[in-house]
DNA sequence: GTCTATAGAACGATAGAC
DNA sequence: GTCTATCGTTCTATAGAC
């Protein structure tokens, strides 16, 4: 069910406690409004503080950035780590559309920012942290091989669970629903037969 | 294939040459950056002229981007003219893939930024504008039907098509295999069985 | 851990000359 | 159709008191 909570390593440490209400703020607001489109200001009075008060626990804003992100890096890396578990093609496959879609459930708003923010992609960009990402798929379907439609329904996959997280049409659909329904998808689309062993 | 240009009703109109220069480098520079990451000074200096003389043209930056998205408006609603006109769910089906593929890959930017860039859904609902993608939704799957594993795949598989758009690992694939694979993979997701009755 | 105050830059937008 | 110059605002970030 992709419960751990890994810190990660990326460099980024938690501090105190009132970090976890400035990542629960600052996530909805960017989840919304996108990093650009959201200034510490906003956050700033979403809490109700001063916007200088943020500088006390980040001291920059992609630094927020990354200290949001560093759990799902971790998450990442351990999808990545029961992938590379798995032996055979399709149970490999199978893996990674049961951990992304897990992980796009937890992680909603985490998940969104760092497959649909272009910001987001800049700032990870520059701290050369891109990938945790690049790497899980290179692993799932390798360059090498050339197999360019699994690639390409891979892509598509990962990309469009971006859409039914958000989408307020889907708010009444319970998660479990959810969950079976987006790992059908991927399977079909990626024509994984069943579960290869178990769940 | 998708040709038609239309200008749409959506009370934005062209006005000169240089517009469509404008149209252009602001249009590239908000798919890599997003809206709110892109400055009009940064347009500006991208088409070698000065930042005011982007108020002949708009009259505001939320201006522009309406201009940029009236035309991707229009063609989306020609693929609803498209999709009303056949019979048959699959049919319709059928028609919305083929649709949205070739919206996808001739306009991708504009794609990208209608349903990836927060800032532009906000200038939509701002302008009350969002309606086109939603009516085309409602026509193909009906919320009072309540078939919500449909919705889910055809909002995972049209958020789907941003990535395999603009993932550089795909720009060596030519646009006929691109577009037959994700045709390929709407089929497979939406379980439409084949062309109805041709393309 | 939070505050006030502010520096300094960048932003969207306007005025008016050419 | 483009320019320079500038207004008013907002932004990130810092300094220093409590």
């Amino acid at each position: 069910m992709t419960g751990e909570i890994v810190t990660a390593g990326t460099g980024v440490r938690p501090r105190g406690a009132g970090r976890a209400q400035l990542h629960d703020v600052a996530l909805r607001l960017f989840a919304v409004h996108g990093v650009e489109g959201t200034s510490l200001q906003a956050i700033a009075d979403e809490m109700g503080v001063s916007k200088a008060a943020f500088y006390y626990h980040y001291k920059s804003k992609d630094d927020l950035v990354l200290g949001i992100l560093a759990p799902l890096t971790g998450q990442l890396g351990a999808v990545m780590e029961r992938t590379r578990a798995r032996r055979g093609r399709q149970a490999r496959l199978d893996e990674f559309i049961v951990g992304l879609v897990d992980l796009a459930l937890d992680s909603h708003d985490q998940f969104a920012m760092m497959l649909g923010d272009p910001a987001v992609a800049r700032i990870l960009h520059a701290h050369a942290l891109s990938q945790g990402w690049a790497d899980l798929l290179e692993l799932v379907c390798p360059a090498s091989e050339g197999d360019r439609s699994t690639r390409i329904a891979l892509l598509l996959f990962a990309t469009g669970l971006l859409c039914p997280i958000r989408d307020p049409d889907l708010a009444d659909v319970d998660r479990e629903t959810l969950r079976e329904t987006l790992i059908d998808a991927g399977r079909r689309l990626l024509r994984v037969r069943r579960p290869p062993t178990a769940e």
